[in-house]
DNA sequence: CATGAATGAGTCTTCATTCAT
DNA sequence: AATGAATGAAGACTCATTCAT
């Protein structure tokens, strides 16, 4: 467990080829032939990290999602800011996940990474259909592209991150301050692009 | 040139550490020593590829910006059509560009990274300016949010371009067709979005 | 241990540039990668040649530096004799210390070699001392002159070995014959210079 | 001559093999191509710098020693001066002299350097039996040892200079000033060591 | 079960040299 | 006569993995 952490973090820093097993085994202070031992390939490895961090998405949303109390637009703003929450909290991960997809595309990740975007897409898609018949959502929405507007803004703004600090002429008191500042941004941000694509007719 | 071509290549599919200059001077066809000897290293060999793409920006736009016979919206619809062509004709470099601002950060390449983007913000700012003066636009933009929905809707559909192609349930003929109607969909998306940001008060 | 003895013979006979760590690894009949494994790297493996070498230094000279019964000339032809033999056992390492004096001047290898040649100066520097107080040694005696006569010779003896064999007109059995004929000479040819830069009044 | 000269320089700054034909193309501001166009190849360029350094030696002392009015000692004394300043004027060439006979024995060149000891070995053998004949020397000398002990001592300051410097407690206004500080100890030095070996009797 | 030692394949880079111009 | 471009060979070093202990 605390292998997979240190190599999170040095993946998400150097890149899948360029953080070698060594500098884990190091940094996480284990024997270097351990890691090869316990997950059997540094390929199995970058495996063992998905399924660990995939594995944890979704346990309140699926709930609350089914709670009819809740308006269409609710619920959607109860999703994005479950997700922003979710996304920045695992910032390494998303970056490895970013990175995954463009190159070294291990078929077992990449199949996982699939699995999850189809269930991302289903429950967005329920819940626009919910609000198709209700009324409030209008027709023929690009759930995809609604889907890639919403975690590339998140990726977008992940990694330009120090840009952005740098372009805002606010000072921050600490690291965790801006943190707080920018999700709330995005939050407003994102909920205002999703209502654009969800109720605005051309 | 050739070099820079291939290298763009492969260092788009297996990453900057995961392209070997052996492999590179193989495709290219020339002497693996040539590539040290023309570009220094490798690290300098990326950077010429960045130098040679981020040169090429920008032109038309210039030109048609200064235009005062459009309309703040048609300015902007054509620099969504113009951004789109240009980085879905340069795909492999966007990836490249992507996983540099993750990984290996290499600080010639940064730097030459958010100059291109202090230039993209200027100039979509001008053009919020002028649109908020006429009236059309609505106050308080966030430029780098905007900036970062449309780079980031654009990249994320990228990388998850065979996934799109799977759940859309057309078939086309041909990769180009597909990419044709990426890109329309991609613009009437973006126009809508940019839209919404541009002129919606909650 | 063993690639310490191979690599000292061949940097003694290419020299450190010369000798590649392709051929060490080869004639020491142990793995390329193993030499930097175990030392680090190139450099290093010269620097552990050195400690190695120059920790050997002097035990028994110590000793009977101290001993009172001896007197200072007695001193002084041990004092010959103990470094002509030490000098000509390791000649390989004598020639690879000369080179280095020279050329890469690596400076934690420059540290060792002035760290013991101020040994030298000072254990030379005390019997001077005590000869002329006992007055059998004259004044004003320059010891690092004294010591580059002694050395000078030694090395210059050893790096011109062949010409000398060639140059004397007698046949030896066996190197080791000319080696201990060599010896000799070296001896009495030193003692004697010693004894007229000690003694000799202009 | 210019390449020679930037050649010698390097060669005795890096050896040999640790200068490469590129540095010293630079540093002289020729073409690289040039070098091994002109003199044919690496080990030819050293030979070249042989042959130019060791064909300019002796011209003064030849008629010098033929002359009568001289006593041996004063041609002796003569000798040791002509050749202090001589090394010490060229250092960087003796110094890859030295390097020379240890590594890298290019048969050519170990040709000349033998031929230039025989010559110096016949020149100081003619004044020692001139020596004998006259009585002032005594009998028995061995030649080789005493040319070692000259030019050992010469060579060995040369190489531990810095040392030297640092170990004598004065202070020198410039570079030169301790050169000539140098050759005057040098020369005394070196004069009473050929008089204890020339006269000096067990 | 865990690990220190060892390895072969591979990395980027630099080398002296050559050749067409 | 002189040189810019090009190259094969070799350089030191690092890699992920294995294996005997």
């Amino acid at each position: 467990m605390q292998i997979i952490e240190v190599a999170e973090k040095l993946f998400s820093l150097k890149g899948f080829d360029g953080a070698s097993i060594r500098d884990i085994a190091e940094e996480a202070g284990v024997n270097l032939a351990m890691i090869s031992y316990y997950f059997g390939s540094k390929e199995k490895l970058m495996e063992a990290i998905f399924e660990q961090r995939m594995g944890q998405v979704r346990m309140r949303v699926e709930s609350m999602l089914k709670d009819d109390s809740l308006a269409p637009f609710q619920k959607m703003e109860l999703l994005i800011d479950e997700n922003i929450d979710r996304i920045m909290q695992r910032q390494q991960f998303h970056k490895i996940l970013i990175c995954e997809q463009i190159i070294n595309k291990n078929p077992i990740i990449i199949k996982l990474v699939n699995e999850q975007k189809k269930k991302n897409a289903e429950v967005i898609g329920e819940l626009i259909k919910d609000g198709q018949k209700k009324g409030v959502f209008k027709k023929d929405i690009d759930v995809v592209l609604l889907l890639n507007s919403f975690f590339g803004t998140l990726t977008q703004t992940m990694i330009s991150k120090d840009y952005y600090r740098n372009f805002i002429k606010i000072e921050f008191q600490s690291d965790s301050d801006f943190e707080a500042y920018l999700k709330k941004r995005l939050s407003k941000h994102l909920k205002l692009v999703f209502k654009a694509i969800l109720t605005y007719e051309e």
